[in-house]
DNA sequence: GTGACCGGTTTTATAATGCAAGCGGTCTGG
DNA sequence: CCAGACCGCTTGCATTATAAAACCGGTCAC
């Protein structure tokens, strides 16, 4: 493979391949918004996200191998978009930035719950959570004991919102 | 404070504060390479950074309370930027980071070997690390009996360097 | 058959990035 | 006292990335 990094810095090979406003966010939705078309991507998204750039990124995390996309036998136009475990495996910098966010930056309180309750779970929350993701999106066989993360992130983001809505 | 962010989520105004290829590195390098002033960051950089580049970077990064300036007393023309508690906290992000590059991309051995130690440390080394910064950036009293984790990851790099340098 | 839906592309405008040169002041060595 | 290196930037200009909006041909449910 031809070296095509700035240098061989972890970090700074890090930061070239997620290192802008939209890959994250992206690979976010897929991950704990469960959002795995292209419309859903487009339409639920918080901050807006343009379809040309939207399409782009899915372009680029396809090349880098951080999704894959399958088409969907329920409708010859929908792709189906997936994680891969190098996808997966940004659980734990998703849970840092989360929680840095949510110290030094004015988050809103519906939207930073999930952060929170991955900061508190702490690693082996994470390793749950990715295990379930691989469940989700790599088709690893299912343990049917375990209570779902990804439903109990879900149901305390919505509980806020509830509360927040009402009277 | 106006809400000037595209979502009140803390993933996404973590990006937005730092999701661009050059805010990392600028931090990083004060970080990690203790470099204070704006030729140490121009002319040691790894990755080739420009000079209104770094000068743009900087700006931002001090509206945004990552970092501070001071003038250096030794020359008239001198600042030395230093660290805040709020870039300080971005170790477990880095140190994630450094992991997940470590793993999944083609990085060099000289330069993933910090990375390495800073994940086979885990968050006691960090919060260590973190202490540190705190006595060089900040002026946080010094305990004397602490060897320094700074020392170690620079002692670590330069043996790789030594060693692949050795015919 | 029609209207909503599918994953995008095209067009055009604006903003960010990158490179090279330069700037006025300061400090150092001789 | 003066030349030359050094100081933190700034400027000008070319290239590239991002963004908003409209649009596209095919598909599906009714």
């Amino acid at each position: 493979m031809v070296d095509e990094y700035r240098s061989g810095c972890p970090i700074n090979q890090t930061l070239e391949v997620l290192g802008d406003r939209w890959s994250l966010i992206v690979i976010r939705d897929i991950m704990f918004g469960n959002r795995r078309h292209f419309r859903e991507l487009l339409q639920n998204s918080e901050e807006g996200i343009a379809s040309n750039i939207l399409a782009d990124r899915l372009k680029r995390l396809l090349d880098r191998g951080l999704l894959t996309r399958a088409d969907d036998p329920s409708h010859k136009q929908k792709a189906i978009y997936s994680l891969t475990e190098m996808s997966i495996s940004l659980i734990p910098i998703f849970a840092e930035m989360g929680a840095w966010g949510n110290r030094f930056l004015p988050v809103s309180e519906e939207l930073s719950i999930r952060a929170q309750l991955l900061e508190e779970g702490g690693r082996p929350l994470w390793q749950d959570f990715m295990q379930e993701l691989r469940v989700l999106h790599l088709d690893a066989p299912r343990d049917p004991q375990k209570p779902s993360v990804f439903e109990k992130l879900q149901a305390a983001y919505l509980e806020v919102v509830a509360r927040k809505a009402a009277p």
